[in-house]
DNA sequence: AGTATCCTGGAA
DNA sequence: TTCCAGGATACT
């Protein structure tokens, strides 16, 4: 699922209600999705929220760590405790809200439960069980390989002039580079197609032969987009859900990417779709060159 | 640089 | 039944 945009939102929505709360006990109901010892972590306190490139970082009191990466189908979903008396006087809407939502206490998909002396939990759910957990002392989360690796990330490090040198030093299609963590951290498949469209880019040019012009337009694209998708709360095309189990609302802006055979907005000729690299690529054919 | 792989489920 | 999916890595 989840690119930079998505991590981010989940990152805020957490940090809006988990701060302080200390974790009485978690629940590992597969075992492979998380590595080292869970049980450190009883007794923590949660003291800050972090997001490198695509994964979250839960730093807890007494310099340990829960480090999370969704992958593809992970989600982070926080449930607030309720009171009993609160069921009778909860509103309709709320009640609405819960009916269309999974049971994550139930649900097959839910791999890890973590309760809080609050009585909140938090569930780590994924249907595809790619993503994964790691229990680390916070001070060795940079020698983490993944992170270890990152490249510069969109929305901080980056500048247009660093993304310039970057892009200058690739021959790789700019679509791929553009995915790469290793070179640039926090974009993946939804916003890359995003922005290239954008930027009128095709995502087949070699990075290297792209203009000054073209890489300074593509940078602010990815500015503007990502931003904006922060504040649209990610993109829930398929099994992305933010932190409170609501669908992001960025699929409805979609510019080209699920859009084959459907008119570019820009000049009305029908969405391509290719593959590029392995993943599905979706371009403006006229527009984007 | 390409392709298989970890998994499950929805759509064609 | 086959193909495809917001990722990343380990292979050839």
């Amino acid at each position: 699922m989840p690119e930079l945009p998505e991590v981010e939102t989940i990152k805020l929505q957490l940090a809006s209600v988990l701060l302080n709360h200390t974790i009485k006990s978690i629940e590992v109901r597969f075992g492979r999705i998380i590595s080292g010892d869970a049980n450190l972590l009883i007794g923590k306190k949660i003291i800050n929220l972090r997001r490198l490139g695509k994964m979250l970082l839960i730093d807890l009191s007494g310099g340990w760590s829960l480090a999370v990466h969704l992958k593809m189908t992970g989600r982070l979903v926080y449930k607030k405790v309720r009171p009993a008396f609160a069921e009778a006087s909860a509103g309709k809407e709320v009640r609405e809200a819960e009916k269309s939502d999974i049971n994550y206490d139930k649900d097959k998909h839910t791999h890890v439960v973590v309760n809080f002396t609050s009585g909140d939990r938090l569930f780590y759910h994924d249907q595809r069980k790619f993503g994964w957990l790691r229990v680390i002392k916070t001070k060795e989360i940079n020698e983490l390989p993944y992170v270890a690796g990152l490249g510069p990330e969109f929305l901080s490090s980056l500048t247009v002039k660093h993304f310039n040198n970057i892009l200058k030093n690739s021959r790789q299609p700019i679509k791929q580079v553009l995915m790469d963590q290793k070179k640039l951290s926090g974009s993946g498949n939804i916003y890359a197609n995003e922005a290239l469209w954008c930027a009128k880019i095709d995502p087949r040019t070699k990075a290297n032969t792209l203009s000054d012009g073209s890489i300074a337009s593509l940078f602010h694209c990815f500015e503007t987009i990502l931003r904006q998708a922060i504040k649209w709360q990610g993109a829930s095309s398929r099994n992305y859900r933010d932190a409170f189990g609501q669908k992001g609302t960025v699929q409805k802006h979609f510019e080209v990417y699920e859009r084959e055979g459907a008119k570019c907005r820009r000049c009305g000729t029908a969405i391509k779709k290719i593959k590029l690299g392995g993943r599905g690529t979706y371009f403006c054919p006229a527009c984007q060159r």
